[in-house]
DNA sequence: AATAACATTGGAGTTAGCTCCAATGTCAAG
DNA sequence: CTTGACATTGGAGCTAACTCCAATGTTATT
């Protein structure tokens, strides 16, 4: 018989609240085996897998993707058209993820501009806001010019 | 008089659900002046209030943060020390957009070796991978090492 | 047997930022 | 004066991922 864990041993080896882990099991993200008294057992695969999604929410993926997906260390045999899924899969994740980098690159870069504009006011960084200000108005609002007023820190006065 | 603007008209200007606008009001973000009949009435200064709300929201910024803040173009006299204030705020933000971009930086990483082994099995790989992802572990669980087995991709059979 | 320390459940509450609804009020056109 | 398009409000519901609670059951120790 394989060694298993109590909940509160699992709490404590993962560091996750022992409501998370009875949340994941209702939810079908990991769901252990119970003992006659109904007690949660979690085996070393159910560790494993608690990790693996510890791992996706740092990723940045929603639980309901989550399952049931990267549960290979249960597989006998692994199909090369499931590894393909998958890999697809994390590509796709990896795009979103440049994405958002490239997004937070623009707002670490405004808010370094806009620092520095409200430090030391001059033209020149002044321009350079307003520019990665439109530019991040434009993203945002996917198209149709805003044509009235475009002042967004207020120093044209 | 200054020209003024309906709720709908705004809506539309700046592509915000008029539901969103009253939602705004509510909580204080942004309150337009009222008519007689009680219908709103915005402002210009309304509108840039709510452009730089737009402008902040993408920069990941809660609303009560935003609060109150970066109204320096209804300012007559804009004081040093406001200033001094607001660009250290903008610098704190602008340290935590520099951490979130390391993290999608490691779980871009993540996401690429992971697509990598799987695609094309090889130990190199396999090793990076349960590097990148010890790596991560460790700064998820601030520290206390795992001592069982911490195989994730489950690669080791 | 009593007590403490565990475990179980269903269900409610939290947070942020909307989003929707129904009941009602206002206004312009025909 | 009716119709339709607008506006108002309070309040409910939504999503995700928990988080908490009360009532109850189980196990281990004294």
């Amino acid at each position: 018989m394989e060694k298993t864990y109590s909940i509160q041993e699992v709490s404590q080896l993962l560091q996750l609240p022992k409501d998370t882990l009875r949340y994941y099991d209702r939810m079908g993200i990991v769901s252990p085996s119970r003992k006659e008294n109904r007690y949660r057992r979690y085996t070393k695969n159910d560790l494993i897998d608690l990790m693996n999604v510890q791992i996706m929410q740092y990723a940045d993926f929603a639980l309901e993707e989550i399952k049931g997906k990267f549960q290979f260390h249960r597989m006998e045999h692994i199909s090369p058209a499931d590894c393909q899924e998958v890999a697809s899969f994390l590509d796709a994740k990896n795009a979103e993820t440049r994405q958002k980098i490239e997004h937070l690159e623009k707002i670490s870069q405004l808010l370094h501009t806009a620092a520095e504009t409200l430090r030391d006011f001059n033209p020149e960084s002044d321009q350079r806001l307003a520019e990665t200000v439109r530019e991040i108005y434009q993203s945002i609002r996917g198209k149709g010019p805003v044509h009235f007023e475009e002042g967004c820190n207020g120093h044209q006065d």
